[in-house]
Formats: structure tokens, C-alpha cells, sequence
RNA sequence: GCGCAAGUGGCUCAGUGGUGGAGUAUCGCCUUGCCAAGGCGAGGGUCGCGGGUUCGAAUCCCGUCUUGCGCUCCA
């Protein structure tokens, strides 16, 4: 059978059409770069979670999952570094309007010079002083250095001193590191043990773009592995490794994903390489294993003043555990799942179907229950649809054909429809229907809870 | 942030100065015994938003917002 996959274009209409994804703020014109979740990607969304607290919570010793809050005292990001480094010196070249970050064009024109050492004053002098060209026009006519902070800033309290300035997290681990204490005494744990978390992030970018890809506002589900120094590269591997396993079972293909590792590391990073899936647009970015070594918890102890070290007590040794984090965006994957699953298939010359194939486990909808005739058959399927809904995520679909309801199902990804008929009456049996292969089969209302097991829809 | 393009029912689009349309989708009734059948009817639009020109603007002009593409940026 013809299968074509969906464009850019055609993902964010079918989000919108079926409830999936809409344009923030819509009926005021959208807010730019925000996207929300409407019913179905919501559901969608929170199969993706539910999968990775399966793995990484759930089927993991030593395993505990925290929820911080968004908003954390600002001594949190002076020690991360994210004060001082997260924010880019950028200046406009009057002749091109391209633009370009101060430090890397003096570091290209004189790499003996230290630009990250430098002020912003300073590199300003510096390149006005040596005529520093543009890379793209080679002219020398640069706008004054700005500043562009990536956090998000806002205010606590109705007053407007800057005491009272805080800022919406542009990583979720530090949530994870200052209650590394926290959950170590609460849950006795002992290295190596693992924080995990779920939540939101805030990053100022400059150009979001690419629909749900790079947002203002967005989700991730991270792990940070505490570890002894020694097994920190060990561990590093196998979390590398194991995100294409974990995204293996969501079911992306292992030739659309890839290991990007990084040139130039972040702040905190000894070791980064990041899982990459080919989207339509390009390769991009799903998932990113760091080993943040003691960096972190480190400044934590330094800028706290509360000591951040473990107690062996097999060895009778104390030390500032190692980091091994390793992060997934959530919106990206479920984009990436979108993509994926999405196609138009040709049944005939003249019939196709919009099919979403997306595994059972993580249909945002599991059945679709069926009356085959209105009239006769309603009734039934109502009452099985109220015993199936205490399972799993049922819909109750009487209005129009049987074979209009079959392909609504399809264009959502529902896997499985259970249609009520006359045997369903009389023999207590129902007709089941494969969205895959849109093939039927006849099984009792009995054997129902068996089967739902079986196809991985609990 | 710069450049280019686009924005009209949920979706796809027509309409280029003179009463806002089509197809499709949705809802109701009839029909229909398994893959988008058919009939009748209904609801649904600040023409992205604001201003200007004009007797009159979806249409022309200006601004703005949003989206896409190309730069730029991206721990």
C-alpha cells in the first residue's frame, strides 16, 4: 500500500484539525512560539511521560522521582553559572544586518586572545581598535554589544526593587540537585541512585521556530544519575546508549536517530553527546546525556555553605558525588512521534485514509466503541463502553457510517475498534478491528480484559 | 533581530473597490448490516488586528501581530 508521510505544514494543520496542538493564545492573534496542548496531545503527551516512569522510575532501583518548583531562589543560578554564562554578548553588522556574537568573532580573528575573559566594554574596544571584519560582508561597522540573558525574568512581591528579582528555571536539574540531600535522607538512599523529574523550563531564545521544536516554554523529563567519581564514564555510556533504546520503544526508528556529540561543551559539562532525530526540517536534538561531574553540587556547597558530601560507608570515604544527566524534551519527542506515525495512505485509485500510527501504549485513545447500526445496537455498546472506560481511554462513536467511524479512529491513532452487532446480542461476542490493517476479528466480550492486556492498552 | 512570502467558516481555497462564497468537515432527521454511500435540513465568518484613502475596503496604502522559508542565534 501508498504511504505518504506528513509535511511541516500538514502536521500543524492536522494538530489543530484534530485537537492535538493549537496556536497559543489563538483568538488574540497567538503569542509567538507557544503552542498548547489541546485534548488528544495532552493525552499523547502524558503516554510519553507515563513510558519514561516506566523506565526510569518505575523499573529502576534506587530510583526516585521530585517535582520542584519552577521558581527558585536566585542564589541557585549565580552557583550553577547560568547567571554569568547563559546569557550571549551579540552585536549587528550596520553593512549586512547579519548578527554575531562578540567573542567568537575576536576569538576567529585572533584565537591567542582570551574573548571569554574579556568585558563587554573591553571586547567592543577590541574590535573597533582592530577593525574586526564581518565573517559574511568583511566590513567593520558594528551596533554597541547587547546583552541577551536566555532566563526568564520576573518580580516576586507588588514592589519593584531588584531584591525582588527572580527567574523561571531554564533547566529543570538544578530542582534535582538541591534536593539531592533531601531525598538521600528521606529515602535512605545510597550511591549510585538516581533523581528524576518532569516540569517545564523557560529559555529566552532568540529565534524559536520549527513549530513545537523550539519553544519559549517547554517540557523535559530528566534523570541525574549520583555516582562515585571512577564510574561516572561507565555510566555516562550506558545512559547515552540507553536513549535509543528507550526511544526504540517509543517506537522511532533506529535509522532516523543519531549520536551528535558536542565540539564545544556547556559550563558544567566533561563529557556531551546528544540523540538527534531526523525531522523533516533536519536533525534535531531529542535527547542529550551530560556528565556534569561534581561541578554542580560543588558550587552548590560552596555557594550554600551546606556541605554536599556523600559518607561511604563501606569505605569509610567522603566525597562530592559525580552527575551523569541525562535529558529528554518532551515536545520534541512527541513531535518526533507525529512525524512518525503520521501518513495518507492509498487504499484505492480513488479512497485514501489519514492513518496515525502510533503504538497502542501510547494512543492517546485506545478503543473506539461502535454501534453498528444506531438503533439497535446503541444501547449495548453504551454499556460497554462504560465497563471498558474503568480500564483504559474509551470513546463512544455513534454518529455517521461504520466505515466513517473507522477512519475517524484511524486519523487519531485509535488502535483498536470494538463494534457492537447483532452476535454481540445474541452470543455476547464483538467485532474487533485492526487500525494497522484494518482487518477483523470476532472475539467474546469475555475475553475483552485479556485482550486489552495483551495489546499493551492497560 | 534581518530579509522574503502568506493570513478569508474546523480544514483546503475562490473572491482584486459595490449584498462575504464553494468544496469538505460538524450537528439533526431519514436511509445505511462492516471501511469516508445517498437524501433533506441546520449551525458556523470581528475576511489576523489597528489606522488611513474612498460615497463605499476582504480587496488599495501604512503600521502591527502570527505563521512558514532563508540568515543569525541556540548548554
Amino acid at each position: 500500500m501508498e504511504r505518504r508521510s506528513f509535511s511541516m505544514e500538514e502536521v500543524v494543520s492536522y494538530c489543530n484539525q484534530y485537537g492535538f496542538i493549537f496556536q497559543g493564545s489563538e483568538i488574540y492573534g497567538g503569542l509567538a512560539n507557544t503552542w498548547d496542548y489541546g485534548p488528544l496531545g495532552t493525552r499523547l503527551k502524558n503516554q510519553v511521560k507515563d513510558a519514561w516512569r516506566y523506565h526510569f522510575i518505575q523499573m529502576r532501583e534506587n530510583s526516585y522521582e521530585v517535582d520542584a518548583d519552577i521558581l527558585m531562589n536566585p542564589s541557585v543560578w549565580e552557583a550553577s553559572g547560568h547567571l554569568a554564562g547563559f546569557s550571549d554578548p551579540l552585536l549587528d553588522c550596520k553593512e549586512c544586518k547579519t548578527r554575531h556574537r562578540a567573542d567568537n568573532l575576536i576569538q576567529d580573528y585572533d584565537p591567542n586572545v582570551n574573548a571569554d575573559a574579556m568585558s563587554q566594554e573591553e571586547m567592543i574596544t577590541f574590535i573597533r581598535d582592530h577593525h574586526v571584519p564581518c565573517p559574511v560582508c568583511g566590513k567593520s561597522n558594528f551596533t554597541d554589544i547587547r546583552q541577551f540573558n536566555l532566563m526568564f525574568e520576573t518580580k516576586r512581591g507588588v514592589t519593584d526593587d531588584s531584591s525582588s528579582r527572580i527567574f523561571l528555571r531554564p533547566e529543570n536539574a538544578q530542582g534535582e540537585y538541591v534536593n539531592y540531600l533531601n531525598v538521600m535522607r528521606s529515602m535512605r538512599a545510597k550511591l549510585p541512585f538516581g533523581i528524576g523529574q518532569i516540569g517545564k523550563a523557560f529559555r529566552n531564545e532568540i529565534t524559536p521556530k520549527n513549530f513545537t521544536f523550539r519553544t519559549i516554554e517547554f517540557e523535559q523529563m530528566e534523570y541525574q544519575t549520583f555516582c562515585k567519581e571512577g564510574s561516572d564514564s561507565e555510566l555516562y555510556r550506558y545512559f547515552k546508549e540507553y536513549g535509543i533504546e528507550f526511544f526504540k520503544s517509543l517506537g522511532l526508528p533506529e535509522e532516523k536517530l543519531r549520536f551528535h556529540n558536542h565540539d564545544k561543551l556547556a559550563h558544567y559539562a566533561k563529557e556531551a553527546c546528544d540523540i538527534e532525530y531526523q525531522f523533516p526540517f533536519g536533525w534535531g536534538e531529542i535527547n542529550g546525556t551530560h556528565n556534569r561531574t561534581d561541578f554542580d553540587l560543588t558550587r552548590h556547597q560552596e555557594y550554600s555553605g551546606k556541605s554536599m558530601e556523600y559518607f561511604d560507608e563501606a569505605t569509610k570515604e567522603r566525597y562530592i558525588p559525580y552527575i551523569i544527566e541525562s535529558t529528554y524534551g518532551l515536545d520534541r519527542i512527541v513531535l518526533a512521534l507525529l512525524f512518525e506515525g503520521l501518513h495518507e495512505e492509498q487504499i484505492s485509485n480513488t479512497d485514501s485514509r489519514i492513518v496515525f500510527h502510533i503504538k497502542p501504549a501510547l494512543a492517546p485513545i485506545k478503543l473506539n466503541i461502535l454501534p453498528l447500526i444506531k438503533k439497535k445496537h446503541a444501547e449495548k455498546a453504551k454499556e460497554l463502553y462504560g465497563l471498558l472506560a474503568k480500564y483504559c481511554m474509551v470513546q463512544y462513536e455513534e454518529s455517521g457510517s461504520i466505515g466513517k467511524r473507522y477512519r475517524r479512529g484511524d486519523a487519531i491513532g485509535i488502535p483498536y475498534a470494538i463494534t457492537v452487532d447483532d452476535t454481540t446480542l445474541e452470543q455476547d461476542t464483538v467485532t474487533v478491528r485492526d487500525r494497522d490493517t484494518m482487518e477483523q476479528s470476532v472475539i467474546p466480550v469475555s475475553e475483552l480484559m485479556g485482550f486489552l492486556a495483551e495489546k499493551d492498552l492497560l
